[in-house]
DNA sequence: TAGGCCATGTAACCGGTTACATGATTAG
DNA sequence: CTAATCATGTAACCGGTTACATGGCCTA
């Protein structure tokens, strides 16, 4: 899965400038597939023009650059389905809190208070995000965010119900740290 | 979060080989950080060692190449204990899956069941593995295993329950490939 | 008047992957 | 006899990020 397939998958979904593509791959809908920058977009919108698989209209505005609005072609369509049913790549979860959360004998208590705190907080930001979109959308996009917020809820659940039993596994603020390390 | 640290954290659980490493990295209960593969880890460890933050002892055995164990130092200790506290990288998850699921309107019924079925056969797999982890081991390992089971749990039960509002927005088999996508 | 938002695009860089090189042992 | 497992390491490549270049409008 690459740049370009998330293109393609957000302008199936209606017409975006690469800026627009760009807000809904990082804060919005389709921040769950891949995470992509200015740098990766522009070029993969180009390429695609080339290939015809998207088109693109220019839009002046006054005092403004122009916004180059890029639509899905029959052709683009066509090489989503078929990046959509040929690639299994498997989902992935990367969490650098839960590599602290591994590591609490390691830490000062403080620390991890802090670090469960910051995780919980970007759940319910996260869960907010969700709520909405599940709100607003119908088909494969709503369920897809009640299914996020399902798996959201049980994260929160699960650190709300037992981050006593991490905590208590921290190094107390007075000791010597990395005391239990060895241990 | 990069290899380097993936390195310190798995040391600092025991001594272990490049080898053994990846292994724990892809397969075992170090699958939730970062992935590497050979081409990243062997580097990482030979720099790790030149920066004083492992040691390697050699182990050779008849008929194998020689075994590079290596442990990690006070300084590594340290090392690992700074990365832990300072970085603030958010938790990612990105989900081929759900971009299909997304993209139902799209699809043939067939295909969306098949990928249904392997999401769900991933996610038994994987919850195996974290059921051997977490009766395996105690303290922070112990504690991750059983909040990735919660939420594998609560993926597989959500996508259980819900799979049949999916399956139902999908392009039926004898329809026109894409009929619906138009609409 | 400083910073954020809109809006597009390029070039250098970099952290990783893939493929290659090597080779014995063991299980099917 | 074949494939997998053990075991280390290098080099080419590549998909992405970061930083840069440009500039007007709007809000605090």
């Amino acid at each position: 899965m690459n740049v370009r397939t998330l293109c393609l998958a957000i302008l199936q979904h209606g017409d975006a400038t690469g800026y627009e593509i760009k807000k809904m791959s990082v804060e919005g809908e389709y921040s769950y597939f891949v995470d992509a920058s200015f740098g990766s977009i522009y070029p993969a919108l180009a390429r695609l023009e080339a290939d015809g698989l998207v088109t693109v209209r220019e839009e002046t505005q006054p005092g403004k650059p122009a916004r180059k609005i890029y639509s899905i072609t029959d052709a683009g369509r066509e090489a989503l389905i078929g990046e959509l049913t040929g690639q299994t790549d498997p989902d992935i979860f990367r969490s650098p809190f839960l590599l602290v959360a591994m590591n609490a004998e390691l830490l000062p208590r403080e620390h991890l208070v802090k670090a469960i705190d910051a995780r919980l907080a970007d759940l319910q930001r996260e869960m907010e995000l969700l709520g909405s979109i599940a709100s607003s959308r119908s088909g494969g996009t709503e369920w897809i965010a009640r299914y996020g917020m399902n798996c959201m809820t049980a994260s929160h659940d699960f650190l709300t119900a037992y981050r006593d039993q991490l905590e208590c596994l921290a190094v107390d603020a007075d000791a010597q740290p990395g005391e239990r390390a060895a241990g």
